[in-house]
DNA sequence: CATGGGATTGACT
DNA sequence: GTCAATCCCATGC
């Protein structure tokens, strides 16, 4: 995907997502689960402001921005908005496509669902890490790649958004209708 | 400088 | 269903 299409307002950079492929090196997956994050709403990080943690949510559209959640586990998102409006899309969950030896090793899980079933899952089956951060999605070794096919039907369903304590009514929520990929608790 | 709180996961009851 | 692990950063004194 090329800059424009993250240049573009985060709700619907985190729909069209959905079904698009996530790569690392040999390992890949079908984006199943994404979420929005915007700076005109508390849950986002770039509500506070421009920091040295938030300095990439303002960067250019097209970047990722990674960080450590509750200490452990590193999230990935996709930068999105036109550069200084702090904005991004959580990658949540993937349907594993290629490179599943190398995910069940790094995960130390067997099933293919529990893989890529969640944001800090996901990262660790792809290797993605903190020092990813800031890095390009449209031309380093991490990249997101166009739908192969249009999506089947129902398509994406649209639910609130995960482990979050403000703005917990939006529905920012974006998942393949009827995945089996996608995290807990499942949306209806 | 001290402190509180997570965009989670996996183990356990 | 409950709960601990674990650490960076934003905030407040």
């Amino acid at each position: 995907m090329n800059r424009a299409f993250y240049e573009r307002d985060v709700c619907a950079v985190a729909e069209d997502l959905i079904g698009c492929v996530l790569r690392n090196g040999p390992c890949a997956g079908l984006i199943v689960e994404t979420e929005a994050y915007h700076e005109s709403e508390p849950s986002c990080h770039a509500f506070v402001g421009l920091t040295a943690r938030t300095r990439t949510l303002f960067g250019p559209p097209g970047i990722a921005y990674v960080y450590r959640s509750y200490g452990i586990h590193a999230l990935v998102n996709a930068v999105a908005e036109p550069e200084g409006i702090g904005a991004a899309a959580l990658i949540r969950a993937l349907e594993p496509i290629e490179g599943i030896a190398l995910m069940r090793e790094r995960r130390g899980a067997e099933a293919v669902a529990d893989l890529c079933s969640g944001p800090g899952k996901l990262t660790q089956a792809l290797a993605i890490r903190l020092d990813d951060n800031g890095a390009s999605l449209t031309g380093g070794p991490i990249e997101i790649l166009p739908r192969r096919a249009a999506l089947p039907a129902p398509g994406i369903v649209r639910s609130v958004r995960i482990g979050i304590t403000k703005a917990v009514e939006l529905e920012w929520r974006f998942s393949l209708a009827g995945s089996r990929f996608v995290s807990r608790p499942r949306p209806r």
